[in-house]
This record gives structure tokens, sequence and C-alpha cells, in this order.
DNA sequence: TACTTTTAATATGTAGAACATAACTACTAA
DNA sequence: TTAGTAGTTATGTTCTACATATTAAAAGTA
């Protein structure tokens, strides 16, 4: 009955000037250290108070996608993506079916990883990897631990500093799945020991089949899920 | 020689606000639904201005963090953090580094994702997939969205919503690396069809090697400026 | 002239007051 | 009981004022 009849300007001013001001960023094809207009230039163009624009400018600071110094002004910068990443990952908030999504995307990426690892590896990588695996003890406590090492070694030994940082994000997340369900840490017949043996003398293809071999008891899990 | 000093409180307020609140948060434990004090209220315990305390709940607000009605005041909800992935990932302003990171990320998942595929895969999903490959053309302009065709069709059968989104927002970064490095959308000796087939018919090892295959020349690259 | 010091101008940072607006509450009248 | 009305409250928005850092211009000195 209603259809297409839709609120006007729902939105809060700030919200609204946000997107703008989104808008002239692309359309005027700023690049970082471009600057910008000051705050009172925006706020008569926008034809809103200088209060609302700075909640707005507020954002993008926070993104990094502005920064500004007294006097000389406001520039554009490089955001730093996953310290904004990093700003809305916290797992206690997050609905659980994207806490899910999330678990999933970690697997993905550790099956995935193997070709970038075959590609970057070196001695010194192998020998610290071997060294982890040799302080892997049979308590509970420190088993955490050392599959934070090992794993997370691996995401280093990429060189992806993007993928390295993602990585770290996505581990508290692993742990509060792993206690909504009150699973245990469980690996597959393929043990930390047996892939960095593949790593150091095996092929890409064999190291791709460990890791899913690892990585088996949580795949099943999706299965029965599904 | 002035090593050990540090300057005190370089950050604005709205900044420090902001910190403090995420602490406040956190040591609160609040969870989605819960309702958050005044803004006079905060501002009166951070001796600060509601001025301050307004930009830095503005950044709340646009994480999605923080939602607010008038009169019942602030809540706390679950953020959707690939929305907030989305408004910092503006390839022109993301440093080069950073962007090959992604690339990379992008091969990665797509290397990862055969055993969520094997999993979640019906009938009507290779129907489609044969579907949009019987539509490929020669002509340039349709390889593009052909690509894009497909592979996101890849990650919409995994049944994971968070991992389709990103996936749509690395999209423009796959093209704009691939437009700074004047590269084409080259394939492997494995194309979409024969990778539709395996879908259809092989098994899991096959598809990954032939996935691999598909975006040989993308890793190959990534050896060569290892 | 060259160089240092002072002064002024300017854009952001912070504070405070004021009023608008939506929404909840309680009271009142039919 | 119900409908309507008035009051209260927390956010939304605007305006003014002043602090502060930093650049640029002006003035003074060798």
């Amino acid at each position: 009955m209603l259809n297409g009849i839709k609120p006007i300007a729902a939105k809060s001013m700030a919200e609204r000037v946000e997107a703008s001001l989104r808008e002239y960023f692309a359309k005027e094809n700023f690049k970082p250290g471009d600057p910008l207009p000051t705050e009172l230039e925006l706020a008569a163009a926008l034809g809103v108070s200088r209060n609302v624009v700075r909640e707005a400018l507020s954002r993008f600071k926070m993104l990094g996608i502005i920064e500004t110094k007294k006097k000389t002004g406001m520039v554009i910068s490089n955001p730093d993506i996953m310290g904004t990443f990093e700003k809305v990952l916290t797992p206690e908030i997050i609905d659980e079916s994207t806490l899910q999504d999330l678990f999933e995307l970690r697997l993905v990426l550790e099956m995935g990883i193997a070709d970038l690892l075959f590609i970057h590896k070196t001695p010194q990588d192998i020998a610290e990897l071997e060294d982890i695996v040799a302080r892997e003890t049979k308590g509970d406590n420190f088993r955490i631990n050392n599959e934070i090492a090992f794993h997370g070694k691996l995401y280093q030994m990429t060189g992806n500093e993007t993928m390295k940082r993602f990585q770290t994000l996505l581990l508290p997340v692993f742990g509060y799945v792993m206690k909504l369900e009150n699973k245990q840490y469980v690996s597959g017949r393929t043990t930390h020991k047996d892939l960095v043996r593949i790593l150091k003398k095996g092929t890409v293809q064999e190291f791709k089949d460990g890791m899913a071999s690892h990585l088996q008891p949580h795949l099943d899990r999706l299965r029965q899920t599904k």
C-alpha cells in the first residue's frame, strides 16, 4: 500500500554531512596530502553549523582519512584499514552469525596461504617453526599459546603485513566461538610437526592436503551444521 | 638526550574520550541493547564539554556500536563490520603496499574456499555457474564482468555473507591494482568452464589444483616480485 | 642588506548556553 | 475506560566566545 514512500531525511545531519563529504572527496579525486577547505567554509557550503561539520570530520579523523594541524588546516591521508577494523571487531557485541562467518573466514585463509608460504619461506622461518613445535607441551593452558604461535608464524611468513594483522584480529573471534560452543582446540591427524616437515621438504600440494587434514575437525563441524 | 620524554596528551579530547569510552564499555561488559548514560552525564564524568563527548559518540554511531533515540537515550548495538570496512576501503587513498596486500588476500581467499564450496554446493548453484560460463564472450569489456560474475557466484555459494561482502569490497582493489600495473585479466590453463566441471563431478583436491592453475599467472607474478 | 624578534592573522580545539524536537509519562476530562 | 493534553527529558542543532598552535608579515637591530 505504502510502497515507494520513504521517510525524508531520517538520518542525522552529521550522517548526511559525512555522506556529502564522501561524495565530495571522490568527485574531487582527492589524494593523500591534498588540503581541504576550512571547517567554516564547509559549514557554509553545506548550510549546517560548524558543530555538525566537526562531528562528521571527527569520524573521518578516526578512520585516518583526514589529519589536522592547527592553523594549517586539514589534509587527506592514508587510512590504516586494519586499525579501523580493530575498532569494530569486539566479539562481545558482534552477532553470532557474523562471528561464525569470521570463524570460517579464518579457516579459509588458513587453507589458502600454502602457495604464499612456499613462495616466501626461508631456512630461518623453518627453524623458528621447528622451535615452536619443539616447545609444544601437553598442558592445556599452553596448548592455545602454541596454536597461536604456530599459526601466527605462518601468517608472518607470508610477508603480508595486512594479512598478519587481520589474523591477529581474528584470534579473539576464534577463541570466543570456541568458548561459545564449548569446543576444544582439536587437531586432525596431521600435526604441527608434520606440517613443518612438509613445508621443509615437501611440495605445495602435500602441504595443502596436510593443512586440510589438520583443520579437518573444524571442517567436519561446518559440514554437520551446514 | 631526550629519550623517555614523551608529549603529554598530544591527542585531541575527542580521541581521548573515545578511548575512555572504549575502556568503559569493555569494563562494564556492555552487550547490544544495554543503555548508556546520557551525554551530559558522560561529559560531567569525563570533565569535558558535551561537544567533545558528542564528537566521540559520533564516531561510535558511525561504526554502528551505538544507536540513539531521542528521549530514550543511547544503547549499544551490533556493529556491521563489513559496512565499516567499506567506509575506509577507498583504493585511491590507500597506500600501494596495502593494496598489494589486499590483492594477495583475495588470492588467498580464492585458493581457500574449495572446501566450503564442496560442503555447500547445490545443483542450482552448478546450473547458475554453467549459465555464467555459457555467457562468456571474447569481448574485452565483457571479460571483467564475467570474471566478477563467476568468482562472485563462488563466494555467494559459500553461504558466508560476511565473506561475500568482503569479496565485493575487494573487487575495486583488484581492478585498481591491475590498472596500476597495466596488467590484463589473464587466466591460467584451467578455465572457468573446467572449474565448473570439476565442481560438478570432481573432487575437492582436483578443484584446489584447478583453482591454483587458474590463478597461476597472479601467483607467478608474486613469485617474481618476491 | 641580512638576520632576528615581535606582532598579527588564521584554522582548529574546547567550552557553554540556548532552543528545537521526538518520545515517554502522568494527569485530566468526557 | 479511553482519549486527549500537558509536562518532562535526552538527543539534535545552532551560535558565540575564547584558547592555542602555527604560519606569515612587520619591525627592529647589527
